[in-house]
DNA sequence: GAGTTTGAAACT
DNA sequence: CAGTTTCAAACTC
């Protein structure tokens, strides 16, 4: 039973509260991996088995890939504390604990407090090891008799998840919240003591914080932020991960890489006049505000009950920096033409295929002719025909078949039989894709082959014709982000002058070109075949300011 | 690296 | 539940 905590996470649901990882359980929330090193042990992990059993099963597999991150630690002690852990896109612990006094049996411990043992630690006394796991045990059970949430995650999506007012349409904008809300008093929430700037979120109504500034429109925070031109490569790699959460979707909300300071604009980087515009939804606990009203927006007070949360416009939301350009429909939109161009790839291949066989069926009757006299006895055996062997195949239970199989319920089981997808391309397919294009393209579908190497020819096909389109969508949008980019930058520098702010163009205008050049260099790792049939628009540009070209313009695609 | 500050956790 | 203490991380020098 090795499973890793975020698969495990839905098991645990139906345990008792107390039998819940805190702050670890990131897949399941945030799409994100579990803060879990190799040699490490989630509590929920543990208490899905006996104790003695987990002890020994110490690396948990990373259930899902994840937004990948290359952020490293912030602090050069690489301190922190154990909130959002994440190492070079490793989910890992990346520090270890100095604990002296707690014997890292308790949550002030936070190697403890992450469900993972003390490994390399320098800790004192410590008892969070497998020599220990009775007493390891008893902690656990006494810490959560405690605060059953106490390893639960601390911060989570709100439920006031936006979801716009069109059904299909998921607002980009999400609030992530402190579930307890911190208690700061002269940190002004600026400061990694805050636990909700440490998760690079805005304080909330949970908080009961002193003097905050850590709240959407903060000069303070607006001035932490500004001048910190530190670290690019994080800060486009923040870039990059908003913007994919934003494409992906609320679930990708939270990313526990995301711990510096300097690249809070990229999630908390509209204005309040963006909230206005963008974010319609407020907090619900309206009865919670302290000080309401939009007009203490403008000067906060300094004093007690200066709680964000209380600040009626001051709603905390996350915005993706190309939640302007990629919209979700787009997105379904990229998703369906992905999933057309995988099945006409499939197609392609498979008549091609199939001619090649018959051309080859062809030359071999002429040679049997030749060779053999007209009244010859022996007979050609004929090749069986492609449709017949791929029935065959599926009784037997080929290579194909169990591929897709193994895929799972993602195709029906018609569609599984006859449409072969490697897993790759069904990795990159999503539900909906499925259910809505599968059924558009069982028609005209070519028979499946023979053998399995052909087979795997058409994987490998299919996949280069999915990733090159999906390739030469993403130059596209880069495109658009560098015209966008340079198109507000100059209305920035207008805006400067005029101390106007263009909301709209605010996010967008944050990103750095060096992201979108980082972007595009990634994207360009891709094997450009010669003769792609998805030829690169890497020179194309944003005319009009249309805003998803990056998807329409993919419209050589059968739509 | 030592000392201080800070706020969560633990305790009363 | 509020106040106090303990604790370890964050921060400063």
């Amino acid at each position: 039973m090795e499973e890793g905590i975020q698969s495990a996470a839905p098991a645990a649901s139906d345990l008792p509260p107390k039998k819940l990882v805190r702050q670890l359980d990131f897949t399941t929330a945030y799409c994100g991996v579990p803060a879990v090193a190799a040699g490490t042990l989630p509590y929920e992990h543990q208490q899905l088995q006996p104790l003695q059993k987990q002890m020994h099963a110490p690396t948990l597999p990373t259930p899902r890939p994840s937004i990948p991150m290359s952020i490293k630690p912030e602090s050069p002690k690489g301190r922190s504390r154990p909130l959002f852990e994440m190492k070079e896109g490793t989910p890992t612990r990346k520090k270890n604990c100095n604990c002296k006094h707690s014997r890292c049996l308790k949550l002030y411990c936070e190697c403890f407090a992450s469900g993972v043992f003390c490994d390399g630690c320098n800790c004192a006394n410590c008892c969070n090891n497998v020599e220990n796991e009775a007493t390891r045990h008893e902690a656990v059970e006494a810490t959560l008799e405690r605060n059953p949430n106490a390893f639960r995650p601390k911060i989570g999506n709100s439920p006031h998840s936006i979801r716009d007012s069109k059904e299909d349409v998921v607002e980009t904008t999400l609030v992530g919240k402190h579930n307890k809300g911190c208690h700061c008093k002269k940190s002004g929430c600026l400061k990694k003591y805050c636990e909700c700037f440490q998760a690079n979120i805005l304080c909330s109504e949970n908080c009961k914080c002193i003097d905050c500034k850590n709240f959407e429109g903060s000069e303070e925070r607006k001035a932490l932020h500004h001048g910190d031109h530190g670290n690019a490569l994080t800060y486009m790699q923040q870039a990059a991960n908003a913007a994919l959460n934003g494409a992906i979707g609320p679930s990708g909300y939270f990313s526990p890489a995301s711990k510096k300071r300097k690249n809070q604009d990229l999630f908390f980087g509209t204005s309040v006049k963006d909230q206005s515009i963008h974010s319609p939804v407020q907090y619900p606990n309206a009865g919670h505000v302290k000080n309401s009203g939009p007009s203490s927006l403008a000067s906060v007070p300094t004093g007690r009950a200066a709680n964000p949360a209380s600040l009626g416009s001051a709603k905390a939301t996350y915005r993706p920096l190309l939640a302007d350009i990629v919209h979700t429909e787009d997105v379904k939109e990229l998703c369906r033409i992905l999933a057309v161009v995988s099945g006409e790839a499939v197609k392609t291949a498979a008549d091609k295929s199939f001619q090649d066989e018959k051309h080859l069926e062809m030359e071999e009757q002429a040679e049997s002719s030749l060779a053999l006299s007209s009244n010859d006895k022996i007979e050609t055996p004929a090749r069986p025909d492609p449709q017949k062997i791929s029935v065959d195949d599926q009784s037997n239970g080929t290579h194909a078949d169990k591929m897709t199989e193994e895929s799972g319920s993602d195709f029906a089981d018609g569609q599984r039989a006859r449409r072969p997808m490697s897993p790759g391309t069904l990795e990159l397919m999503c539900d909906e894709q499925d259910m809505m294009c599968m059924s558009s393209q069982n028609n005209n579908l070519p028979p499946i082959l023979p053998n399995n190497q052909r087979m795997t020819e058409m994987y490998a096909e299919q996949e280069k014709c999915v990733l090159m389109a999906f390739r030469e969508s993403l130059l596209k949008l880069i495109n658009c982000g560098t015209a966008k980019e340079a198109k507000f930058s100059s209305m920035s520098s207008k805006a400067e002058t005029s101390s106007h702010e263009d909301p709209v163009s605010n996010s967008i205008s944050r990103i750095p070109a060096s992201a979108n050049a980082q972007v595009s260099q990634t994207v360009n790792t891709f094997p450009a075949s010669s003769n792609s049939h998805f030829p690169l628009a890497r020179n194309q540009t944003l005319e009009n300011g249309a805003l998803k070209p990056w998807v329409e313009s993919t419209d050589h695609v059968d739509k």
